[in-house]
DNA sequence: TATTGTTATACTCTATAACTATA
DNA sequence: TATAGTTATAGAGTATAACAATA
């Protein structure tokens, strides 16, 4: 099953569409709670505490606009800060419960939005898609 | 080839988080000549003139917002504004020759950068993906 | 009178520069 | 002196309300 170069190509411009679509769509008729720059934080601190220096390089903005959206989320209750153990300079942004609540709740409307999707095709379109996730994934990642 | 169901909510958070990581990767790696939301203006009068108001409906900004964005297209060059030809209401906003040569390059450079990372993919990866984008583009588009 | 588009005004998010506290 | 974080200020995008031109 050989590929031609000039497929590649296409394969490039439809893959990169058809994702760009899904994410779109994800996004955009998903939960809208709090705004799509919070809510990257809250996924952001879902796995541990991040200091705003941390959560404004992973974000790609300025520490005075983290600054600002961790205001925004600690007036919303759904983060706090912490004093950092060992360096007072530094300080510890961590969810509430009530934000892990929130991000959970907006993560699991998502994939239910994917899920009834996913609902109406073949068996076969499934099996595809759930070997293609894998080379996705990858493709993420490189 | 049967997919269960605890499976399919797997399949559900794994696709969906690959193609939003592609999507992220995509949009934060390619070249950054004009802000997503003039960008996406572009690419919509790709084909066909537009009014405003169409604009605005579809990219869901209001009417005040895109007359904002065009007049910034307009500054650099990229788009132009014509008389509607039987509605003296209306205004049609068609893109510049440079318009247009921005646009396709920074479609290109987005193709590129998925060309680059799908030419690592072995023969069977990329047919699996090649399968796969019917159906992506098929949940995209329901 | 309804519709299209723009202007007026205010709010939010962003950035750079300046400042405070700590290392 | 360097680093982490915040505050000060300004620029850009967005929205609602009000306005002008045309249907």
């Amino acid at each position: 099953m050989p590929v031609p170069v000039t497929d590649l190509t296409t394969l490039a411009n439809d893959l990169r569409l058809a994702c760009q679509r899904i994410s779109r769509r994800v996004r955009f008729e998903g939960t809208q709670v709090v705004a799509p720059h919070q809510f990257s934080v809250l996924v952001r601190l879902r796995d541990t505490a991040a200091t705003p220096t941390e959560l404004a390089e992973v974000e790609r903005v300025s520490t005075p606009s983290m600054t600002r959206t961790v205001n925004g989320l600690v007036e919303l209750g759904y983060v706090a800060r912490q004093p950092h153990p060992s360096d007072r300079r530094q300080v510890l942004v961590e969810l509430t419960s009530a934000g892990r609540e929130v991000v959970e709740q907006i993560l699991r409307d998502r994939d239910t939005w994917m899920m009834q999707r996913l609902s109406t095709l073949s068996p076969e379109q499934l099996h595809v898609l759930q070997e293609a996730t894998d080379v996705l994934r990858e493709v993420a990642a490189q």
